[in-house]
DNA sequence: TATGAATGAGGTTTCATTCAT
DNA sequence: AATGAATGAAACCTCATTCAT
């Protein structure tokens, strides 16, 4: 059946995204090579190249697939609550350790953009727009409600609230460069990250809950 | 003379690894073609490879060149002020976006260790040993005193005092992904970084300066 | 039935190569694409290769298919006839003219004779013993009995009888490489041609009729 | 020295152009692969590419070397001349029998031409202008002064003066296509052109000579 | 010592052919 | 019988490295 046979190409196609994901990610652009994706998908050496016009496209294809986050679905969550701020903010960090630092792929995606940002300008441009100013958007409409009710101290931090999230870049990297020698404990390092930025923009001081 | 040739080859040497720096923080470690960096240096194709071993070996020269802090005088003039803590604390986050924040070639070498870490682990763990663990004995000093003298909350910032530098690291990794379309107020980033981590670890409330 | 499913087969064969041959006059045998040919028919990518063992073997067949003259009426016409030499041999270019010059599939055949001859030579002979051959003889027989009617003058003309086509064979090579941007009056080149073998063997002047 | 080396890399660069040269006229453009033009040039496999952009650059630069004759001389030998002008058609065929019919060369550059003409058709448009507008322009010039001093019968050869030349390209064609199994006596084919076209355009009878 | 021509391994890409459906 | 997805050999081209000059 014609349908099955769409099945199955789909589903190489997919397995050699999430190969060419891998790859990519261990070795950079240019050192990857399309046999290597082939292998790792389990397909013959020519097959990522029947599918994807060349080497580039398949770079954009693997990176576009990476799923973003659901933003209705958070925004809703976040702008709609009634909870105190710093609640608020607290469930926003908590939802970025649980999507990005501690998701590994998340880290390869950062490693991909910063390392071949430079060849691929469009890709950064793209997740700049559908991650980075969503994310900056809702935290400092966040950040906003939290001054007019008096939860949050008025300051700079509405021009940069990004800076809230700060340290989980940084816990993102650490297990990039370091992970393998010198672990992170996540949870203490988001416990520090927690009590770190909750007190740096609260009007009131707010003593760690752990 | 003998030294008169040996400065020349000094001279030519130095000028091929600024080259390759160039090159290789342009394109990455693969992408990068040995021909393009003698160009770039003005030398013959063949020289880069006839004063380096071979690519790889280039690359770690490359790397290993680049300068660090002098921790003697940084610790010499952290450790022994009896400036109040926030103060010293200022003082260390400004040296820091004077030294790499506001320093491209700090962003390239930030580049290189994220793309090439998995190739070059022994690099990674030069930086971590020169550069992080150092920097991370310097604040968790500095936040001991504070502590001790009662300027500093009492916190997990102890374990992970890094955390402080956090959006300085942001503000790098902007820079290298954004800066061209979506460009950084460095000075008002900088107080928005104070702000919220002096706050995040003082005792008592810290107004803007600014 | 199995013969309209015969009939089914030979149809699809036909029009494989049909679209075979238009590929290979336009690109040569080995720039050329079975998947080309394949959607030139309108039949799947694998259907050339199930119909013939091999790309080769499709050449072959392509070329085989292009019809030949009917020797067996041309013998008779221009054997049995009792008109004077001349005006047969004026016959007997007309036919080429209508037949070869005028018609851009036979340029395609020679084009493609000529570009694959050395890896083809079976074709070469076949056309060599089933047109050229049999053409001179032709050209021989009409010119040997109108040296015996004294309408022909004696000469080397009978060893090389098929020096008197040789204008039409240029006539065609023009078309296929100048014909785009020099075209070429194929009536006043056909009287030119004629004027010059006519006069070029008979015994007797004859003044243009054109 | 400098010019040593310069000297040895021309030299190189004729080897592998005739090489090519070779090649391509035994195979065709497509199927000629660059390693086996740098095996017969006696060269490592990469440096054809090295000297040459691509495979197509390669092609152009091979046909582009092929020698044109020397139009000034030809041109005063022909146009100078007080002979007879079947004295000076005899002469030019005689060139081109020398010059081309005879030449190996020419015929496979005839073939090039002929097989690739539609991937290059620059190549084409380079060859009519060079070689056959100025022999057909030198053709016409004596034909006029023929007619002009009552040698030549005046007629539609003015219009069309190549078709003179048309056995000669037969011949040419026969080599390329027949020669192996059916070899050509130029000789006896060089006087049969002669006495078909001298008796074809002249006024008065010119019975063979030989 | 430095040059740059030359080498040749290795990568991407193409495409004739196979074969499960 | 016909399809078209998949295979994998082979081609072009790149470029780190070598080495005669």
């Amino acid at each position: 059946m014609a349908s099955r046979r769409r099945r199955d190409r789909e589903i190489r196609e997919s397995e050699i995204l999430e190969a060419a994901f891998e790859e990519f990610a261990a070795r950079g652009f240019a050192a990857t090579r399309l046999e290597d994706v082939a292998r790792r998908a389990g397909v013959a050496k020519g097959l990522p190249s029947f599918y994807f016009e060349s080497k580039e496209a398949l770079f954009k294809a693997v990176l576009r697939r990476l799923v973003l986050p659901d933003w209705d679905v958070l925004d809703a969550q976040f702008d709609g609550s009634d909870r105190p701020t710093v609640s608020l903010l607290r469930g926003l960090i908590t939802v970025v350790y649980e999507r990005l630092v501690g998701n590994p792929r998340a880290h390869q995606l950062l490693r991909l953009l910063i390392a071949e940002g430079p060849r691929f300008p469009e890709l950064t441009e793209f997740y700049h727009a559908e991650l980075i100013a969503r994310a900056i958007a809702l935290l400092r409409r966040l950040l906003a409600r939290g001054m007019e009710r008096g939860d949050i101290r008025p300051g700079l931090i509405l021009d940069y609230p990004q800076t809230i999230m700060a340290p989980a870049l940084m816990a993102v990297l650490w297990q990039l460069l370091f992970a393998e020698h010198h672990p992170l404990d996540l949870a203490r390092f988001f416990e520090a990250h927690l009590d770190l930025v909750v007190n740096g923009v609260s009007e009131r001081p707010h003593p760690a809950e752990v």
